[in-house]
DNA sequence: TATTGTTATACTCTATAACTATA
DNA sequence: TATAGTTATAGAGTATAACAATA
């Protein structure tokens, strides 16, 4: 179960509870509850809560593989686009090359990428998933279902398509 | 002008060219375009690239006041909520309080915000915006009402309300 | 000259722990 | 004991610059 500010139950639960919630506590045991003022027309604002949130349980449920957002995008992408460079790696996923460059130590490391020599240009690397890559990336792919799972929990599974198509549009 | 990619013109603007474009130049030469396979599925992706585009066109419209998105919404929140406690500003915003103590140090040194001792409790500090810093903030919002009209002109009026709508709902 | 990959540095942000002073 | 605020440290992530090898 997700929750956005450590609350458990999702946003519907909440609300519900706080709606049966007896108004009668003083205002300081209830929790104040600041004014957002203009906050609240900043898309950046909601977008950057709801970002920290769903990356939060990204994190803790792939904590088992130790994986987090960043490595499994680039782990995604050269299994689905087998041998390109770490220039176009990079590119597609908006990483810089330097951190790119640090990011695939760290698999290579793990033995989950191999770098090859790029045919035809001498300076670029060829990106493949080695057979343990593939296999750790089964038990990876199992885990963020599960992370999608709890965010048709958090948002329903309506909402959640609604905001995937809007978002998407500018992906 | 915003643009996710780096690309000039907005989605739509990119769109209509990308539609002119004659097809005829070679995949190597077009920018190869990966498969985000998997990437397609997941919320939080495309959720963090849109965070991430606008958090920096918030930073560079801001740049003039040198304010970050997480002080703006701090000096916001002081300023509709004057007196209250840094625990709670802390609460409400998600801000870890030992980071909010540094950064209300920052504020402190550009004297637009100061801490009284609190009325009641020995242990907590009364946040208010001073003079200076109710000056600043109107100059701040000015440049944040750009950035949000360079929000409207990245996805159109209807769109950004839409995906405000949305996101309002966790927040 | 420009690009690919690498290393290094500085800065922001997050997460903790430890500490004080109050409650 | 718990809370409010502070300081310090370690780890990601981002932004740059500089460099060697290659195009």
């Amino acid at each position: 179960m997700v929750s956005l500010n450590g609350r458990a139950g999702g946003i519907r639960g909440a609300e519900r509870r706080q709606a049966r919630r007896p108004q009668v506590l003083p205002a300081a045991q209830t929790e104040p509850s600041l004014k957002l003022a203009e906050l609240n027309d900043h898309v950046g604002y909601f977008l950057r809560r709801l970002q920290v949130a769903l990356f939060k349980d990204f994190m803790r449920t792939l904590a088992p593989v130790d994986v987090r957002p960043a490595q499994y995008s680039v782990l995604i992408l050269i299994a689905a686009n087998p041998g390109r460079s770490q220039a176009a790696i990079g590119r597609a996923l908006g990483i810089e090359r330097a951190r790119l460059a640090r990011m695939l130590h760290e698999l290579e490391r793990r033995k989950w990428i191999e770098r090859r020599a790029a045919a035809g240009d001498g300076r670029s690397h060829a990106l493949f998933l080695t057979a343990a890559g593939d296999k750790a990336l089964a038990r990876i792919k199992a885990l963020t279902a599960r992370h999608e799972a709890q965010m048709v929990d958090l948002m329903g599974s309506k909402r959640r398509m609604l905001l995937l198509e809007l978002l998407r549009e500018f992906g």
